[in-house]
DNA sequence: CAAATAGTGTCTGTTAGACACTATCAC
DNA sequence: GTGATAGTGTCTAACAGACACTATTTG
């Protein structure tokens, strides 16, 4: 479906005539979003509590239905914006799940995406934090149900459909990434210390982390830079504020 | 689209009426796969080239449209049978490509895959060998193309819609799947020797690799475990042959 | 024998982990 | 001053890269 109508060739005339033939049934596509952030050492997610049929009272993650004049990527952008009111954070790509019976009421497929947001700014733009609360949930059909940023480390909540085993692969993604890429700032606000981003890497890795070669490794990578400015009012030493830098030195 | 027919209760019969409106447009999903597999130093993939409209004459990947009571492993599974008779071997899904416009025909997502085969199983299973010929190739309208295990380092081959994109990235994910995952092995016979295994990492990473290191990482890996047995008629020492073992020791 | 590659022993440079020590804030 | 964490210097263990040397086959 181009987005200029022009005239179609013979060929192209053809094909079509020959698509409406059950071989080439459609699913629906769903696009879900895992929103991680990390609150006081632990991995949250934005969830929302089903207000309808199927698996009314269970968790799931925000998501909706692609539509054909948008790419998935900018199907994952609105959904971000109409779900959490978020714009440019971290979203990428996740894993399409594609299981015949993964949704009782028809054939759905869900290509999942993850964004990591800091805390902060959930908290600024109006998502409750931790606790739950009554939020505008543009779902289809849903009449608004209840939202919140939960603890997903443990792996306790009851979940809808498959979003436990997509929830689940996108921690391992995080975990996984966390090896090659500088993906940690993401979480944090755009001046950081080092203490700060080793914690960050601790609650994704769920394991403590050396202190003297954590510090040493993200000084060599050359994608931290000092800033000369300090912390304040921390009842200790105060520590070096650092940034980003997205060209390694 | 449960596998078994039961009565739907009034909340799925109200969501089912609701279905067919606009915003639940329904794209084609194809699902495209990537198989490769290193003949000569170099990694090559099995190409199709197109018979018929759009970007006829370019080099396409196999792939098909997925049905509604297949899941998409399923459906990949099944069309690595169908366009290249093999099966059993390894086969992953790596991304799913949505923009707008990568079908000039219509809106159809492509749900890519990319698996691995020994080239040893090419030629015994008929699939010709560097060099083109002509296949039966059940692609929907085409009455029978081109096929053929094409080099696919270089990336010169002229390909159809955006599966220079889908080939791309299918060799990134192997390069990065090789330091973690023992996937090298899935490109060799049963038995091999170590300096076989090495030249296949060296031929994905594009890079020589230290012999020495290579080999103390493999053995302390625990992921190869030596057979007794060893090569014959090589015209020089002949080398141990080793087994991919599952369970690292 | 020569040619060729397999496989081992050892040195070196880099890096992660551990630990001791000093520095700098709030109170 | 005390308490707490930041940040540095140094030692050690593990490991990758490099190289020399020996081993074992074909012809």
């Amino acid at each position: 479906m181009p987005a200029k109508k022009r005239r179609r060739s013979k060929e192209e005339r053809d094909f079509l005539a020959s698509y409406d033939s059950a071989e080439f049934a459609r699913p629906s596509v769903a696009v879900d979003i895992v929103l991680l952030t990390v609150i006081g050492d632990k991995l949250h997610a934005l969830m929302l509590q089903r207000a309808e049929y199927p698996d009314r009272g269970m968790w799931s993650l925000p998501g909706g239905f692609m539509q054909l004049d948008e790419s998935l990527d900018d199907a994952a952008q609105r959904l971000l914006k109409q779900k959490a009111g978020l714009k440019r954070i971290f979203l990428e790509q996740l894993f399409t799940f594609g299981e015949v019976d993964r949704d009782p009421r028809m054939r759905i497929l869900s290509v999942a995406y993850y964004a990591l947001v800091p805390a902060e700014r959930l908290k600024l733009e109006g998502v409750p934090y931790v606790q739950l609360m009554q939020v505008d949930v543009p779902w289809e059909g849903e009449k608004g149900g209840e939202a919140g940023i939960c603890d997903v480390q443990g792996g306790a909540l009851p979940l809808a459909f498959d979003h436990d085993r997509i929830l689940g692969m996108a921690i391992l993604r995080l975990r996984g990434k966390l090896n090659y890429a500088p993906i940690g700032f993401e979480l944090l606000p755009r001046e950081f210390t080092l203490r700060q981003l080793q914690t960050i890497h601790e609650t994704i890795l769920n394991r403590p982390l050396n202190k003297d070669s954590f510090r040493r490794r993200m000084l060599a990578s050359g994608r931290v830079i000092a800033t000369g400015k300090r912390e304040s009012n921390v009842g200790h030493r105060p520590a070096e504020l650092y940034r980003f830098s997205r060209n390694p030195a």
